[in-house]
DNA sequence: GTCTATATCTCGATAGAC
DNA sequence: GTCTATCGAGATATAGAC
């Protein structure tokens, strides 16, 4: 569910439907019928709140769009310590896709069909904004190398193994489920994976003695 | 390009052409005239071939199916030490990936869409592989563990931390673009990315003298 | 096997009653 | 604002000549 403060009821309805729709099947694939279906309203209502099916779409990608840049970069750049920075990403990170799966479907649907055009509006995005989630972390990264906190490594790599871990596992769930016993359990596998992510990256970048 | 031995050449580029159209667009969003155009030849064809977009989708997907998870598990089960068991799966599935995009593609789409789906299909193809690398991988782990090689952990967090270090960066590659300047050159980037993947997974598993 | 032409249906979008 | 009915474009699929 995302907060959708500035549209009416009937919209904020659609919005979700939309969402949740054009998450799964994509742009093209997405049927306004299915949509209206899902909003519990009629067809022609759709066109009467947003002109089009592209209207409706770039209504939706850009509200998800910034929505999922924002969420937690604040939180990431007042922490202390390197261990603190790495726990509220991790936590921050899967917390947020747990609760947003639509909206993390969306970006990779995006993704998939015409990666330039995603290109092309991140380039335009980025220029305002300096707290993204893995630009914060990979920045704390640089100064904890710096300080000698941990151990020399490629910033921006180790900022992107920690994104993928968080996120790549929720997209490929429906195999992971058939692959891990464990995950029946969402909430314990979820829990399980913060605990092992954290683990595994604090040790890889703790510095050491023997070597 | 996917080694497709037992069709002829006309459905070959039909079977290339479709992969690249179904991976980006989805079996939905996909378009039969599409499809006919990339592969060069007449829209009936693919009728004549394939009798109709669920077949020719089936056929596809079937495919790359098994071949995404056959990929080199065999690699995988051969090697002896630890160390050469985590880099074989990280070159093994960076390079399958990046020289499969498309198939990638294909089966991240079939997770966003049908999630059920492609459980069922999973499980009932699971039975009879018991070679996938991430399986393979898993295994290795428990073994690595147990020997004392490696420090305690979660086997099936581990490799699936691994695999989506090997994955999601191809997925999102549009975005990297944007924000690391260094992911201009493909090539390089992608050996950075191995080198950082088997150094920070290395380090994280090693046993430590200091706790 | 490969093409052109066409039938059939589905989808996005609009008109118009209420 | 919300509905029913419908138009017209574009999609899958087939028929039939070569």
């Amino acid at each position: 569910m995302i907060e959708t403060a500035e549209y009416t009821e009937t919209e904020e309805r659609i919005f979700e439907a939309a969402l949740r729709v054009f998450a799964q099947k994509g742009k093209d694939g997405a049927r306004m019928q299915e949509i209206a279906d899902a909003a519990g309203i009629n067809k022609a209502l759709l066109h009467y709140y947003f002109r089009s099916k592209d209207g409706l779409y770039e209504a939706v990608f850009n509200y998800v769009f910034h929505h999922f840049l924002d969420s937690f970069g604040k939180a990431m750049q007042e922490t202390a310590s390197f261990e603190e920075t790495l726990r509220t990403f991790i936590n921050g990170y899967v917390d947020y896709v747990r609760d947003h799966l639509d909206v993390m479907r969306l970006m990779v649907n995006a993704h998939l069909s015409g990666g330039e055009a995603m290109g092309q509006r991140l380039r335009r995005y980025m220029e305002s904004s300096e707290a993204a989630p893995p630009r914060v972390l990979s920045e704390k990264i640089l100064a904890a190398v710096a300080e000698g906190e941990i151990r020399p490594v490629d910033p921006f790599q180790t900022a992107l193994t920690a994104l993928s871990g968080c996120i790549f596992f929720f997209l490929i769930y429906p195999t992971v489920e058939v692959i891990a016993p464990a995950a029946a359990d969402r909430d314990a596998f979820i829990g399980q994976r913060k605990a092992h992510l954290f683990d595994l990256l604090f040790h890889g970048l703790k510095p050491r003695s023997d070597g």
